[in-house]
DNA sequence: CTGAAAGCGCTAACAC
DNA sequence: GTGTTAGCGCTTTCAG
């Protein structure tokens, strides 16, 4: 049984310096009223104990933790990574630590003693850091406990009365298309992402709407399903190569998949951007060094990270001063067209290469 | 103030049952000494209320929170969030909750609010999962607090009275130049990380160990630095072709990099494996799709950080239930040499191509 | 088997 | 300015 913390008390601050907790509590929360030498005489002591206020203690009495619970999920992966890493940044920032949840499987619908836990923990908000994939969100209007912490959403479309921040996936693949179309690509073929996820939906839309918008046709075999992988996106290439041999141009659902098309076609001498136009989606670090480098549409994960944080903080703050509640609203982030070599045919136009 | 958390207490539950809230604890704690009947009826009343215990009272009054401090760094790249991926998952299995802090930086060296943070919340031990990189260790015989819990380091040398889990990046190195060797390349370079990280110089020391013991000569022109982004490994093969013409293989010190390698070999038509052999290092998962396919070593990180959590906490239980204490002890882990084409010379013997 | 009392480390409310 | 009292939600003695 060695525990028996060897961090000090405020007790023993307190009976160090001959004062009462209360006056060492006053000091270690900047209270005004403490004349100037007993504030002092604390802070020696404090010092020299190497004081630290247990969170847990302070916690409990506040009814308030200043921690954060955070959910997510596939943390192996490109966007949850990112998306953490701008959570993390910004609550630090913030002062807020953060209590880490990892789901098994993104698409996991088992989430009550994942709140009990947190809650149990007293987290004053929560972000779901996990994506929209299949019935996932089902429980987000009728929550398992009448919660009174906010939680904000990320990657999902808007809803009543829920905190939502996400990267408008479908206006990235308006962007992607319209790239495509006016690099004079006629037959635009699409490799979808698993349609279970809104992600997916959201550009496959995309992809369809400006077909029609453009006078094209939309058909069922200028499409393929992938899974994200790069293994998927090379069969979803070699099943649209035999469906769909006019093909000039493919949108792909992400990068991974886009890679594999690339490898293909590279393996096969089939000409990028030439003969075969290519955008991919997410902007990977590593697609600038594919062969040839990818265009693509890059989202700011970590900017939507950051942003959850200081959302669900101003929504803490605002309940907790008792100033006017914030209503739920949904945060829609815009991406950016990333233009490199894989859909680059009119080069003679100068210019646009590495343009952003 | 719309704080008074709606969540039912101890107390609660009492008065509804008609028992004392110690006969709840009992209950909830799953002792033995408590009549049957009473402890249905108890059970019922927490199920009615959604009573779930504060762990927050009870880390204060137990001393231990079944928390474990985790801090890392660079969670955007690769190894980083795999690491944490695996301890996520380990943590999980083991009943225990994790609190993040993410460094901003990997040489990050002002670490006492860290861990007066993390001690203030009442971690029972820490996970260091941050690489041993500049000084970044010099505090760890010297903490700044005397420290009663347990922290694992990831990712360093081997050292006294300390507990370490690390991937062998030395075997690594060797495994990647004896396999370029029996592929017969004869003028190995070497594309190195940053050699202020320990990774960086364990595999570069491999390279010149398997040099010298195969009686090629170790020059300073057969190697130039990178700092592990794709981008940097062009530039060092820019070099290398420049100071070193023989170069028939290169070895280089991570994937990023050796994309970089690839693209720019891809460009200006250098073919490979058979004009220039090319091994990576980490096998991230979109270098199975370079083109060629790279050969790389896999450092499995996942293992790495799960290891890392069960270690802690075996050290955590041992305290806990006064058994023997465990020594510090540095745990190795072994990578795996994937063979793919970028290194595929003699590909006469077959049935190499695919194997791990 | 069950309950009463004390207290983990801290702060809010009120005295003086 | 400073101390006293009470109590956050729970568990650990120790009675009975």
């Amino acid at each position: 049984m060695l525990r028996k913390t060897g961090r000090a008390t405020i007790k023993e601050v307190a009976s160090v310096v001959g004062v009462s907790t209360q006056t060492v509590s006053r000091v270690i929360n900047q209270r005004p009223d403490v004349s100037p030498e007993t504030r002092k005489r604390v802070q020696d002591a404090i010092e020299r104990l190497n004081y630290q206020p247990s969170a847990l203690a302070r916690s409990l009495i506040r009814q308030r933790s200043f921690t954060l619970g955070v959910v997510t999920a596939g943390l192996n992966l490109y966007g949850p990574s990112r998306t953490l890493n701008g959570i993390t940044s910004s609550a630090e920032e913030a002062g807020y630590s953060l209590l880490l949840k990892e789901l098994p499987d993104f698409a996991e619908n088992n989430i009550v003693p994942i709140f009990q836990m947190l809650l149990a923990h007293q987290v004053d908000g929560m972000i779901w850091a996990v994506p929209e994939v299949g019935d996932n969100r089902n429980w987000v209007n009728r929550l398992p406990l009448n919660l009174d912490i906010p939680i904000v959403y990320l990657t999902m479309p808007s809803r009543e009365n829920t905190y939502i921040v996400s990267i408008n996936n479908y206006l990235g693949g308006r962007m992607a298309m319209t790239h495509l179309i006016d690099q004079g690509y006629k037959h635009i073929a699409h490799i979808s992402g698993p349609l279970d996820w809104w992600e997916a939906r959201e550009r496959m839309a995309a992809w369809k709407d400006i077909l029609k918008e453009t006078g094209r046709e939309v058909q069922d075999n200028h499409w393929a399903r992938g899974n994200w992988s790069s293994e998927s996106g090379v069969q979803a290439f070699e099943k649209l190569n035999e469906q769909y041999p006019e093909m000039d141009a493919i949108f792909v659902g992400n990068d991974q998949m886009a890679m594999g098309v690339l490898q293909l076609a590279c393996q096969r001498g089939l000409r990028i951007p030439d003969k075969l136009g290519v955008v991919g989606f997410d902007n990977i670090t590593e697609s600038a060094y594919f062969w040839p480098p990818l265009t693509t549409i890059q989202q700011d994960q970590i900017k939507m990270g950051k942003i959850a944080v200081e959302e669900v903080i101003k929504v803490i703050e605002a309940n907790w001063q008792g100033l006017e509640p914030i209503e739920p609203k949904s945060i829609m982030l815009t991406p950016a067209l990333i233009v490199r070599q894989s859909s680059l045919r009119k080069r003679g136009k100068g210019g646009e290469f590495g343009k952003e």
